[in-house]
DNA sequence: CAGAATTGATTACAGGTGTAATCTTAAACT
DNA sequence: AGTTTAAGATTACACCTGTAATCAATTCTG
């Protein structure tokens, strides 16, 4: 699987964002969250691109980027390496380190909630 | 906060499993998972020695290891700023990402229910 | 006691990462 | 057409990481 460091992971925020795009629109949406130099982004880009997490075609003397991993799939994968490193695969004990430490909002127990309600009939049909 | 890398981190799993501890114990419990060279291992405790992750006693020409952190309260940490980059700070959407995909048991469901259940008791009361 | 073995300390070294500066070249402006 | 500009390519560089090897001091062994 292709591995984004943390800064990589921004930049490819930002072109999740909306895509394709032109480096300075990179530049442009990171420019609210960072205060990274215009080089050091490019310098990323030009890393996402060796590592083929995105791919970019030529429009004049610019280039247009594409993101070559969706977000959902990228996060799904981080996700589980994540839970297996620290809690042999399981998810209850991140939960519930949350719920321990009230991190907890009702939201989230709606939305949970909700998904162990979808994942039940999934299981009953 | 400390920062751990994997294979840091490996070390200081095989430290939690007991402790205070040898090199030649933490090396010996590793020796089950890992491959690593005894002298790799040794370089991994010195490193978290100097991050004051992990204490020691001299005992003899031996020194003994203890844990400076809880394995519990370095998961939470890791897995707050974890959510925070990946899910902007809420877990529905990591277990939701499970779920579309399948990988929650049976046990992982009643464990969830479990932990709201218990949530709910805590906030009625 | 002299040499062997072992312990932690120090050194090594390549690849990844954050963070740019400089170089090249083609496009845009005058 | 010549010059300025700006885009991507290349180079830089220190710190972190994985993965040890070597060194120095001490203890065990014969």
């Amino acid at each position: 699987m292709i591995e984004l460091s943390k800064a990589e992971f921004a930049v490819m925020e930002a072109l999740w964002q909306g895509h394709p795009a032109k480096a300075s629109d990179i530049i442009q949406r990171l420019s609210d969250d960072t205060q990274w130099h215009e080089k050091t982004i490019k310098t990323l880009v030009s890393r996402l691109v060796k590592k083929q997490a995105v791919s970019f075609e030529k429009q004049g003397r610019e280039y247009i980027y594409t993101p070559m991993i969706g977000r959902e799939a990228y996060t799904l994968k981080e996700s589980q390496s994540f839970i297996e490193r620290f809690f042999r695969g399981r998810i209850a004990p991140l939960v519930s380190g949350f719920a321990k430490t009230e991190q907890l909002s009702q939201q989230d127990i709606d939305e949970l909630k909700q998904i162990i309600k979808q994942w039940e009939q999934k299981q009953g049909k």
